[in-house]
RNA sequence: GCUGGCGUAGCUCAGUUGGUUAGAGCGCUUGAUUGUGGAUCAAGAGGUCCCUGGUUCGACUCCAGGCGCCAGUACCA
């Protein structure tokens, strides 16, 4: 029972979780620099005013803050207004764009704990600044699925959308605040559709009171506006389970219908227009005809044409489970065209990996040149998970041979033999002991590979899980054994 | 912020409809035994039953408040 406590919402980690990481952190750094993208680093706290930039003040108080000298500082929250601050320093050659970064680090939000989440976490992402095109858009998709794939995760889900379809259907006056507001509700349609997508499939008892409760908050919404219609939820408070999945999505988008119409004054027939378009999902071939059908004439068609472009750029990297998804909003305003999320697919509950997008004008928000960028980040642990699910991860013993010498007067024998084997790469222990008593045995079995017995002799004793041989007492030969042992 | 669950040995947890001395498994310590991937046997240590107050002859148990943890929800730049 320890006298201190963990801060609230932050962890530990055990050997075991720290060297799956960081495989997890090798492959992703590896990957994006395969792809061109080099890492980066920035300081773990900044002036507050970089990260309430883009946020506004009252962000402050989710992040973790400090005074020092009267200035104020934050621990970072987030790793994007960082790299614009970087983009915009000076310190680079914006005359050879685009500049392509990885940055991988602790972030820090001082949030309610909730599964999954912590109040330190690791931020991993890539970033391309000062390029657009289709091809651009797709590297960084391509990148993040491969990414995936050489952590041995391979049956994730891709799916693309692009935010420019909804915004360029928006009235001209449409200002930030009721973007955001109409953001939110797509995600929370695009959200719901998902879910009963998943219901249909297969019966969950979690997705299920997620509907439920998703189905009060829209009854609210509903007595808000003063919805009546067909799908008035007041009117069929009853459902039993096998309609969920088939009516929960039509009262949904009648109450968002009905929101944006009262609310926000966007008209019925864009309106309606959003609803078509958030339904729209499946394989590029399938869902192209028809958002084209649907959109012919509309001011969105540009924005349309530049998403199958980013998609056939993505196929041609031979990237597998590409879906087009036109109703992903990804919850920000500040992306611009290209949104994409790869998520774990349905047997696992269709977790996020990894989302992203197009955000042409932040970099300008935070005072450098005018910069289309486009990036995306990782859900880190959820990455650490499904590594560790997908291949046969067993933790290492620290020392892959350990010298027990027979007596404590022998020891400088052992040390200095360990030494000589440290040079040839082994990970080396010492101690004293015979190797017959328990202590001894459990040593064997927890803390090394092998376990090399030095007694009268001038030759070593090496000990196996279930054999035995002499050695002489030579660091080459004996690490060439202990070597082949590990790999048999 | 809101809702629910939990808090007993180092760990995972059982238990007590309120009653003498607080339970198990694993782990730990010591010894014996077996030359070998780790057992077997014997003994032992280890507890403010989260805290404070209340009810009671008596509280780990019931009640109230607090703290902590976990899960869900709001929020999530």
């Amino acid at each position: 029972m320890s006298k201190f406590d963990l801060p609230r919402a932050t962890r530990d980690f055990l050997p075991g979780e720290t060297a799956a990481r960081n495989l997890v952190r090798a492959a992703f750094v590896q990957s994006a620099e395969a792809y061109g993208f080099q890492e980066i680093q920035t300081p773990i706290f900044e002036h507050v005013e970089l990260f309430s930039a883009r946020s506004g003040p009252e962000i402050k108080s989710s992040m973790l803050t400090f005074h020092c000298d009267n200035e104020e500082f934050a621990l970072r929250p987030e790793m994007t207004a960082p790299v614009c601050r970087l983009m915009s320093s000076g310190l680079l050659d914006l005359n050879h764009l685009p500049h392509k970064f990885s940055y991988f680090g602790p972030c820090f939000r001082y949030t309610r704990p909730q599964s999954g989440r912590y109040r330190e976490f690791l931020q991993a992402g890539i970033e391309c600044l000062g390029a657009s095109g289709p091809e651009v858009d797709a590297e960084i998709i391509a990148a993040s699925a491969r990414t995936l794939s050489s952590l041995g995760i391979e049956n994730f889900n891709l799916r693309i959308g692009n935010i420019g379809i909804f915004r360029d259907l928006m009235p001209d006056d449409f200002d930030v605040e009721e973007w955001a507001t109409v953001i939110g509700h797509l995600d929370r349609l695009n959200g719901i559709h998902e879910k009963c997508r998943l219901l249909a499939e297969r019966p969950d008892e979690s997705l299920l009171s997620d509907l439920r409760i998703d189905r009060m908050e829209l009854a609210t919404l509903q007595e808000q506006t003063e919805y009546t219609g067909p799908y008035a939820i007041a009117d069929a408070s009853h459902l039993d389970v096998t309609q969920y999945a088939s009516k929960i999505g039509a009262e949904a988008e009648a109450t968002f219908r009905r929101l944006w119409e009262v609310e926000e004054s966007i008209p019925a027939e864009t309106a309606e227009l959003l609803i078509q378009i958030s339904r729209l999902r499946g394989p590029v071939q399938r869902v192209r005809e028809e958002a084209f059908s649907l959109l012919r004439g509309s001011s969105s068609t540009a924005a349309l044409e530049n998403l199958f472009a980013v998609c056939e750029a993505v196929e041609m990297y031979g990237v597998d489970n590409l879906n087009v998804a036109l109703g992903i909003a990804r919850g920000f305003t500040f992306y611009t065209s290209t949104v994409f999320e790869i998520t774990s697919g349905l047997a696992d509950g269709d977790r996020l990996y990894c989302g992203g997008g197009r955000y042409d004008r932040l970099v300008e928000l935070f005072g450098g040149p005018p910069m289309p960028s486009i990036g995306c980040a990782f859900r880190f642990d959820t990455l650490v998970e499904a590594f560790c699910n997908a291949n046969a991860w067993e933790q290492s013993r620290p020392h892959e041979i350990f010298l027990l010498s027979e007596t404590k007067e022998k020891l400088h024998h052992a040390v200095q033999f360990s030494e000589e084997l440290r040079k040839c790469g082994l990970r080396v222990g010492v101690g004293v002991g015979k190797p017959t008593s328990n202590r001894v045995s459990d040593l064997a079995t927890h803390k090394t590979d092998v376990l090399a017995y030095m007694g009268a002799s001038d030759s070593l004793q090496l000990l196996y899980a279930e054999a035995e041989e002499k050695a002489p007492l030579d660091a080459a030969s004996v690490s060439d054994r202990v070597k082949s042992f590990r790999n048999r």
